[in-house]
DNA sequence: TTATATACCTAAGAATTGGAGGTATTCTCG
DNA sequence: CGAGAATACCTCCAATTCTTAGGTATATAA
């Protein structure tokens, strides 16, 4: 019974996502998923079922906002972040930097430093 | 209506608590609080809502046990690892640790080495 | 023609956490 | 002595977030 491999640390995916849209102009739902499979060598898998519902909720946060294009018979929906937004972006994944050097503190504890 | 600091990614509680235990032979809950709060520095807080679910789904699980002790008039439930199960929590950190390191993947890419 | 890949999405349920509340004892300060 | 803080346990409800499973549709490969 034990659950096993790559579930998503919930609260994680925002971070995800604004860091990819970060650092590549526009993605689209289907990309984002991909690529974080890539990066992770298959590892880690960002499912549609979060990942849309996200999306969505960053759009109605006003983050993001959305085209569409069509591209070989098939409709793509963009997701960029909005212009005057990528403070907010920046700044929420500052937090969960922050948030994450506290749980390797915890978790990875260094010895206090000491000098010889 | 940004929510703030210093919430817990769920899926990590589980983890600071195996994390103190193994190295602490036996805490009890008010304590595992109190440690985290100063191992980090006042930023990071285990709620006792959160805490004291998650410490009876482990004991449910059959990886902790409990014995109450009194000290100075108050009751004290501490929580130690069940002695043959301190290779399920160090698994169970391992892959913490793994998920952590795809996710500071996505979160910092390492730019691919250049041998120059 | 059937399956796989591409591409979007929703809905129901599980799981986890935060916040608020509740009980009880001891200690501290005025 | 009384009030409040600290110590110590706990539960319940609401909110959030994810997983699983499903649904639609097109293009390409077998």
């Amino acid at each position: 019974m034990n659950d096993l491999p790559q579930q998503i640390l919930k609260g994680s995916l925002s971070a995800i996502i604004l860091k990819l849209l970060s650092e590549n102009e526009a993605m689209y739902g289907y990309e984002i998923c991909q690529r974080v499979k890539e990066i992770t060598a298959g590892q880690m898998r960002v499912t549609e079922g979060a990942l849309y519902p996200a999306l969505h909720k960053l759009e109605g946060e006003g983050i993001l906002r959305t085209h569409t294009q069509q591209v070989e018979g098939r409709t793509r929906k963009y997701y960029p972040i909005v212009p005057d937004q990528h403070g907010q972006a920046v700044s929420r994944l500052a937090q969960m930097h922050a948030f994450l050097d506290q749980l390797q503190q915890v978790l990875n504890p260094q010895p206090n430093v000491r000098l010889t």
